[in-house]
DNA sequence: ATTTACTACTATGTATTGCAAGGTATTAAA
DNA sequence: TTTAATACCTTGCAATACATAGTAGTAAAT
């Protein structure tokens, strides 16, 4: 009898959703620890380097790390519209950001030896 | 007002599970890219890598990408056990591979490009 | 002064994946 | 017949990305 509980994903050609899931929070701490930056200019940021995230991802993003302690914020004036909320890095943050970068560094290398080892043809 | 609507995450010190989605689809396809092979051999096959992967999470996976389309299996007598279910890529899983292995490596590409411009003193 | 446009922040619901925990079934040996 | 080993399968939960919609402050235009 063939069990039917999967079923084809909706929207996501090739894996790019799921493949960024945990990677976002490493990016943004890193975006955070060279100067403070308020949710906007965080997704210029990203997505200069190819990184697309939307306010409906990042927004709850930001909140839960302030929720753990990771970030930290303060409201500032702006010139051309309502304030903003700057975040920046605490301690906390900063204990994240090395262990996901370690955590990074280790899952690209276990990948890159995977896809040497066996996928010889991949192209 | 707090919002307190996001909790902190139970058992995940660094992220690790939440980086891994969609990465290991991207593996198994890897290896079964090699010759074909039943989940206990995947399972040794990433455990070699430093990628530990559990029944509970390879044979859904499996199943899904059966539905798919993207793989294929069959039965296999064993010397020691019962039967194994032998899998191995279709034409679509091979099509996917090659997409996965797209997106891998523009993820890796945004990830480091971000790491290097942003992040001077993760160490 | 009211409307409009823009910027910025917030909330809700859904889809997908990883995993712990437990279960079923076949084979071979004690 | 029982036990151990191997192999496969299912259920329920946790966590993140995203679409979508909503709230609110500021500034400019009418």
């Amino acid at each position: 009898m063939e069990t039917e509980n999967t079923k084809a994903p909706k929207n996501d050609p090739a894996g790019q959703a799921q493949m960024r899931k945990g990677v976002l929070e490493f990016c943004i701490l890193c975006i955070l620890s060279e100067k403070d930056a308020y949710p906007s200019e965080i997704i210029d940021a990203m997505k200069e380097s190819k990184l697309i995230v939307v306010e409906g991802t990042l927004y709850p993003l930001l909140m839960r790390l302030k929720n753990e302690g990771r970030l930290a914020y303060e409201w500032k004036e702006s010139t051309s519209g309502p304030p903003r909320k700057y975040y920046r890095l605490t301690p906390a943050g900063k204990d994240l950001l090395k262990e996901l970068y370690a955590s990074w560094s280790e899952l690209v290398g276990s990948v890159e030896q995977i896809v040497k080892k066996y996928s010889s043809n991949i192209l």
